[in-house]
DNA sequence: TATGAATGAGGCTTCATTCAT
DNA sequence: AATGAATGAAGCCTCATTCAT
């Protein structure tokens, strides 16, 4: 059995009275809440789905989690676990300025449109009162750190001219936005193809390009 | 009693088996139901918060609209009907490309950053799947449309040489991002204040001019 | 229909939809609510089982009380309501002391040998720990009351002559020990047949003429 | 460590996997159990509760008792074992019938209100009809033989002059009556402090002389 | 024997919906 | 049109019991 993918709701063999290790069910059980979680809303969402997505009964899920809420809670601390996102080394390790912007964009993408990651956007928009502490701890830590790192990277890089001062190394939220634009546009219209996807990617990339030439 | 705002959870004075005609009760309710809906979710929001908000009983609300499912779809429509936003007019009424970039920045926040706006795009990302052939149409109607109808304004820019030809003028939907991305921080993070939404507006026009001039 | 008993377990005729006063419905489910719970116990009492002998539906039971808890709380104070004995009026209304012994034992049989008294003392039993409060106010405006109204009448009669002064004047409880003996003996194991317990009335009598005379 | 009280909830020290005989652990079983049944009821009461305050798991309990029912069975089986009091003897160790009444109401005393006595009660009370062979058989081979007991004890007694005849002496039961009163005001307001129940039962003392003198 | 994760039946409670008034 | 008591279908959670270890 290779890992179960957890968009396969309730396709897990239900091996019977599996004893399986409490950190590996751990996993099991967030991976499936994060899918049904997401599909549904934290509402809609029924214990019995994710019970039945993690591989065991409804009342299993107890022995684990003490509620639905701690679930929830134990799903969003992980996936906003910080990001280990390094410009500066990205920035280092980019020949130029035009390597630096396909890497960044080509980064930024793969962290945030991911099904996964897709996934838990759409939690913190649906949900995300819930658990105010932490999405106010992932903003400091991770998004705003993220904007801060950008703007440090390329204000050495307008130091060294090797990129162009303008209102983007002013205000780098802004090279940021059209990830933000896709994002918005999958949770709100649903899944893009990746050709259409692959296409965005790459005139993110002339945006960041045109702008910091 | 002027118009009550829909904000006011509960606050509407419930003045005794008031009959009023059945436009006026269909407004409050929808009001009521995009306050109480976007707060909660849709599974979350209760009938009977819905029927308090409007000013009437639960049983009331079951003379105007057949079920819950219905007031949603309800307010859907309302809200996603069309927009009228026409670029072609804001262009012609712009003496040059910069007063256009101010003033189709300007409208485009005025129309997506309402709270109301946002409390309905927060409803489209959390529930949108519930009205599948709205979302549709409203991608197709409104969004699509505004990005072409903003592709059509600049290629004539262009042509005219009002506007520079570049990654923008090309993809012009590069120019709508910093708007997602004001929006999906909201939906994520919460209310920021109108101080700084309102530099982010300034640098999002600082953008759409650099990239057109 | 005359007054459903409220033993008849759900033997109540479920009239279709009866829209009832909220104050008689009210006393149906205590009515319900103290046969089951006196039955079963709090915990093995079913919330579907009170609603059937209240002749409504369990959720029903939820428009007139908040929880199972407060249905016992709510039949406990109603039960636990200060009495109206009145020892010093019964003493006058008595021509001797051999009558008022009768009177006084009549009365507390009648008051606490009642079905309903025992259940609602099983239930102080097994479940007064959850209601602290109501079941200290009744041993203080109730119980210890009783025996301090006793005691005055007692006074007031050796005082008068009427009354032999002896170890029950001096610590009147005792002159109620028998029917605490017959009440747990009934709590213990179940139901005397009518013709003992009016032997075993007799007898207190007997007791408390042999003590006073 | 020596053997572990069985009102310290929890307080044992869960020795890792102890295999202890098995009437040891039998014993430690069925004194957690009294402690949590009377505490809480048989519903209430948690075979988790009782196997944490005999010191071992929960499965573990079911390596020495098939089900919930049957510790209550065997825990019942175990207390209403038949009593060894011997009035006959108590009268004859008695030099006078002043001193037959202190000894019997102390030992009556000392039986039916220590603690794990009333808890008993309180069991038989809230749970008899669980266990009617028991009670039922309790009631036969111990209380009304203690009852005929004494009725003979005191015949003798009459017989002999050392005891004058009266209510008491055709009733015995009524010589009973104030422990009754003192378990069931335990029962229902709780602990009692010891002072005040040395009174009780002096006061018990004096009325089975005055009764019996 | 002992453990504790796992099961699954069942309880309390909620809530969309109905309907007598 | 409006009310709100009443219904009944779930849902979350608990817990006696089982069983792999």
């Amino acid at each position: 059995m290779p890992n179960p993918l957890p968009q396969d709701l309730a396709a897990a063999t239900r091996a019977a009275r599996q004893r399986l290790p409490a950190d590996v069910r751990n996993r099991q059980i967030l991976d499936a809440a994060l899918a049904v979680f997401s599909e549904r809303g934290f509402e809609a969402a029924r214990m019995d789905d994710i019970a039945a997505c993690a591989g065991l009964s409804k009342g299993g899920l107890y022995a684990h989690f003490r509620s639905k809420d701690k679930i929830f809670e134990a799903l969003l601390r992980r996936a906003l676990s910080p990001s280990d996102l390094d410009l500066a080394a990205l920035w280092a390790a980019s020949p130029d300025m035009r390597h630096f912007a396909q890497a960044f964009v080509n980064r930024i993408y793969d962290d945030l449109m991911r099904p996964e990651a897709l996934a838990v956007q759409r939690l913190l928009v649906a949900e995300g009162t819930r658990i105010p502490h932490l999405t106010a701890q992932w903003q400091h830590d991770t998004v705003e750190a993220l904007v801060a790192q950008l703007g440090r990277v390329l204000a050495r890089g307008v130091a060294e001219g090797s990129c162009r001062a303008g209102v983007a190394t002013r205000h780098p939220w802004l090279l940021l936005a059209p990830v933000a634009y896709q994002v918005l546009w999958q949770l709100v219209f649903g899944k893009v193809d990746a050709a259409t996807l692959q296409l965005r990617r790459r005139e993110h990339v002339a945006l960041v390009r045109e702008l910091l030439a």
